[in-house]
DNA sequence: ATTGAAACGGATCTAGC
DNA sequence: GCTAGATCCGTTTCAAT
């Protein structure tokens, strides 16, 4: 959906704590429909969730202002642009202290190859999802760009052979309050005390 | 941006191959810019990639018709759905069988928490980054609807200290023939054969 | 104050050049 | 392929609860 305010919205919230305020119902069903689908309609969003557009409308401004919805973006199939391979890399530091850290970080976070990069507990330092056209890039890439970061000790990759899930969609169905949403809701443990007694 | 007839199309795409036709500039810079924010409206687009609207708005609906485009999304800030805690799990099967695999596949593609997975090569059969509240919920998901697939022999889970980057957008810079885009443009190997010998 | 409905303005889409 | 116009929908305003 188009939003044409949206830039001007997100320097404000910026500011704005990013208060764990409870998301009502609405708001829960609107973030389920957008992360499936920006595009829809305020109309259809409306008429999926129950409400009058103007609600959603003012709902999904609310929610863009406080930063719940950073923003919408088009999902682009790897395989139409050659990025075929996915990578997973292990990284480990000689060093952990805070400059080190943050000397990765900054060199990693531009990298356009570098889908994803998380600090981890255990054996290595980072984990890193790069994606690339083939192994001959992937080569060039740790050569060039990974080796050439002061402070990285060792490397661990490891290649995807298929991509069985991707989704940018969070899951939601911890927001209700019960009754699971793409479950079928097997069998929830009981809210301590009230363990069946008479009705059995 | 809105688009209008998407899901219709979207029927056609389907049964279209996925021809790596090769990417002309314009669409490579619709890519790019629609990879950022899709919320941008046509006249920026245009604007931004050196070309009138109608231009644009042709090239996106065959993009989108031919599925390099395939949706736009919302995305949505984990934290404020208290989604903080990242999961690495590598999942070990007893068999490799294509029948066990699909059996996985198939209950795994169901979880919402799991946001992503990836048959790999090396000693673990399966990478999965699954996304949870906390400690708590991993262990309910890993107890109730991990450990409950048949075939699975084995576990190894690593947590997330910190998500340092995670982007939806696909690197476009091998895209084009030279002039990388988010890059200086360091010293790119000659292509074999054009080693510099009169001119040093 | 909050909500819904309805008019407005601007953007998408299309047809014609 | 570009321009200009018709149509649609996000946005705002206003009235009613």
């Amino acid at each position: 959906m188009r939003a044409r305010f949206a830039k001007i919205l997100r320097r404000e919230a910026i500011s704005r704590k990013t208060t764990s305020t409870e998301l009502d119902p609405l708001s829960i069903r609107l973030i389920e429909l957008m992360q499936k689908d920006s595009d829809i309609g305020l109309a259809e969003l409306a008429e999926a969730a129950g409400a009058t557009t103007s609600s959603c409308w003012r709902r999904l401004d609310e929610l863009r202002k406080t930063g719940v919805i950073q923003r919408s973006v088009a999902v682009i199939d790897p395989a139409a642009l050659g990025l075929t391979v996915n990578v997973f890399v292990q990284v480990t530091l000689e060093k952990q202290n805070e400059a080190a850290l943050r000397a990765f970080q900054n060199r990693i976070a531009r990298r356009p190859e570098v889908m994803e990069c998380y600090l981890m507990s255990g054996d290595a330092d980072y984990l890193l999802r790069v994606v690339v056209e083939d192994l001959a890039q992937y080569h060039r890439f740790v050569v060039d760009h990974l080796t050439t970061i002061p402070g990285v000790a060792n490397l661990r990759s490891s290649f995807a052979l298929d991509q069985v899930k991707y989704t940018t969609a969070l899951p939601t169905a911890h927001l209700r309050g019960s009754e699971a949403v793409g479950d079928p809701a097997p069998r929830r443990k009981p809210p301590r005390g009230s363990a069946r007694r008479k009705t059995e």
